[in-house]
DNA sequence: CTCGTTATGTACGCCATCGAACAGAATGTG
DNA sequence: CACATTCTGTTCGATGGCGTACATAACGAG
């Protein structure tokens, strides 16, 4: 039987110190989020943050066509919910659970009171902020110039840096909506990886058998993330 | 003669309590910056931050293969160096003036001081970086999802949100890498604008004549941005 | 005023992606 | 096991933006 995530499994939280790791434990609360879940409409007011585990949340926009695009991708490295900290209470974007799991979730008060305590929590939650930014930067320029196929290698790598397994549950329709395409277009693309042996897969099951070649063709961007969020969190974790 | 800018033409400057003015009004410094000054070159280490006052500043990103792309602009409703407070210190980014004028400095040690006395400026930063990411994700969203012509709109709007009139001293061609498109595309969609009467330019020099027949041609990002920024900063300015 | 430089205009073929439409295959539900 | 549903594969023409090449026009330094 599988075993209930912890709460270290979380970077974050795993980074915390002791004091304020005691001072948050008791009010974590284990969700369960499964996939396609919506856990913020935009707009909306954010009750609670969260903190994956082994789960993965898409930043995601949509426009008043309906066409959509990712704006960023979180997992066991960050949290969902940055606006509550950083003031604004809410964002325009949508959160939705692009890989079932669990997440830790916490009141967004009881992290306000501990982010203003202005200690270590502060000191974590922004740096993980600009590596979030990051991301968005980077998604805004890979949308301009690179291809699908460069998109769905760099979409592949960040997701599975997240995943426990080189296993990813999804269909095609699904990462088409993420990188704001056609489901026509992921196909042919990963058409393409699947000819090279570099990605196996089946109906809403994506395997990747080959992760270095995955990093070759893909666009500059997933490197560019990777590097700066380690950068910008190896210190704490 | 013109006046020298103060401090207080800059928004966030000008929303600090007096107390924190205070502290800091003797440590700002007016520089000049002329059109094309390249403020930070992407991964270097920071050692001031930008208020601007009369001068609009984008952050640039610029790929292997030279390609360019905008994240964001910023201008005197905001501050350029997010990262020094945010801890990184860098970013992957370039940040590059694209519309002369001033802007007053700081010390990044100074704002980094004032910002770990918790006090309004904490808030003020954080909030206005919150509008920065509003800004960057519909970036994302924009270049994957609209036309040239309607980014132009979009683009010509948020210029002239952070200049005194409605002149942009800007040629095409720059234009072009701020949107990461060809120079041509600019062209066509700059001619399209001035047969419709909405804008006139000359060799580097656009006005614009019909600021609501721009809105109506642009996308829907330039208004998500501009009420979601309202939204973050109005309390405080 | 003239000339070199820089900005803008235009044209051509090319290709990635789109939109639409439909066929076939895998799945699980009753 | 049969069927409805959902996912994947493929095709077609349309098109927006690209790369290239070159022409014209405005400016400004001498």
């Amino acid at each position: 039987m599988p075993e209930l995530p912890r709460p270290q499994q979380n970077l974050l939280l795993a980074a915390l110190p002791h004091e304020s790791k005691k001072r948050l434990v008791d009010h974590l609360e284990l969700v369960s989020l499964p996939l396609g879940k919506v856990m913020y409409e935009s707009g909306e007011t954010m009750r609670y943050v969260y903190f994956p585990t082994d789960s993965i949340i898409s930043l995601l926009y949509v426009m008043e066509s309906g066409a959509s695009a990712e704006i960023s991708v979180v997992g066991n490295e960050g949290v969902v919910g940055i606006a509550l900290f950083m003031g604004g209470e809410s964002t325009p974007s949508r959160a939705i659970v692009q890989s079932g799991g669990y997440a830790f979730r916490l009141l967004g008060q009881r992290l306000k009171d501990e982010f203003n305590r202005h200690g270590e929590m502060l000191v974590l939650m922004l740096r993980y902020t600009q590596a979030l930014i990051t991301q968005m930067s980077q998604t805004a320029v890979c949308n301009r110039h690179h291809s699908i196929d460069q998109q769905l290698c760099r979409w592949l790598l960040l997701s599975l840096d997240r995943l426990p397994d080189n296993q990813i549950t999804m269909t095609q329709e699904l990462i088409a909506n993420m990188l704001g395409v056609r489901r026509e277009g992921v196909t042919e693309a990963a058409g393409k990886l699947q000819k090279l042996g570099v990605i196996e897969y089946r109906r809403g099951h994506i395997t990747v058998l080959d992760r270095p070649r995955l990093e070759q063709l893909s666009c500059e961007c997933y490197a560019v993330v990777k590097k700066e969020t380690d950068r910008l969190l190896s210190d704490h974790f």
